[in-house]
DNA sequence: TATTGTTATACTCTATAACTATA
DNA sequence: TATAGTTATAGAGTATAACAATA
């Protein structure tokens, strides 16, 4: 079974992987989140946490923990405990949903607001320093192009 | 989840998350590895284990594993194990590489080719479907876009 | 019966340090 | 001294099942 002269004879692979969009897509974003999380790691935050605070400041009926999990594709008991840790530091608040008593909304506090307010800038900061390789106009349309697979 | 009138009246950051590259890129990457995941897994690979055999079936003088290691953003011990796995099951060898004896350089065999055939078919169709929102040319240029974050 | 939040548990992945053999 | 591979281990992240309260 030796056979490297079929090995030399495949195609680059190495080349094949660079222009293959799911591999792209995972080492772009390993280094996106680890930019993210050492940016935010000064106020306590990982991408994870910033992306729940983010959404609770949403509206002041913020989003449910169902909600908050489908829209993070996380489980909803990974949830529990990122909600958990974020209310401990008084940043965001459960409240029963008048509309159905099985479920918590999840509203930022005046606390809450204000981090999410220098998160965001910590988080754009790093965003800014990531896609220094792209125009404008790229960003958009990068943003376009994700938007489409991540909520097809 | 459908937004409220009342978030369409706020500054809503359900809709700044979901302009934000790396938020996007987060959930396009769960998304992307999850299917690759799963059309993998009849296959006995997973998108990590493929990647690394794909590498391997790069050249007939493969990667160090120090390069596969820096490829694939992963910390060297973490691809001994996975190297351990592919070659436990002969899809690889490691093969001292002459020119500096600390290095292995990672070969696939022929069941190694042969399997990587089989994955890269099953991994296309996979891109295909979460790709199906995308025209042929917005997915060249995807891949032009996040190369240039990924290899910055 | 089905769903929301919760707990518990096991599993995978990640990060770090230390060791060896070579350079 | 520095680097390639390895080992060991602790911590973070993930997946699953089960339960109480509510729909």
């Amino acid at each position: 079974m030796a056979k490297s002269d079929a090995a030399a004879a495949q195609p680059d692979a190495r080349a094949r992987l660079t222009d293959d969009v799911s591999f792209l897509l995972a080492r772009a974003n390993a280094l996106s989140l680890a930019a993210g999380n050492a940016a935010l790691a000064a106020l306590g935050l990982k991408v994870r946490s910033y992306s729940v605070l983010a959404l609770a400041c949403d509206t002041a009926a913020g989003p449910s923990q169902r909600e908050l999990a489908e829209f993070l594709r996380l489980d909803p008991s990974q949830v529990v405990a990122l909600v958990d840790d974020l209310q401990r530091r008084g940043l965001i608040e459960r409240r029963p949903d008048p509309a159905d008593r099985r479920a918590n909304v999840v509203v930022a506090t005046a606390d809450g607001l204000a981090l999410h307010e220098r998160a965001l800038a910590a988080a754009e900061a790093a965003e800014r320093d990531l896609h220094a390789n792209l125009s404008a106009a790229e960003r958009v349309q990068l943003a376009d192009l994700l938007r489409r697979i991540a909520f097809p």
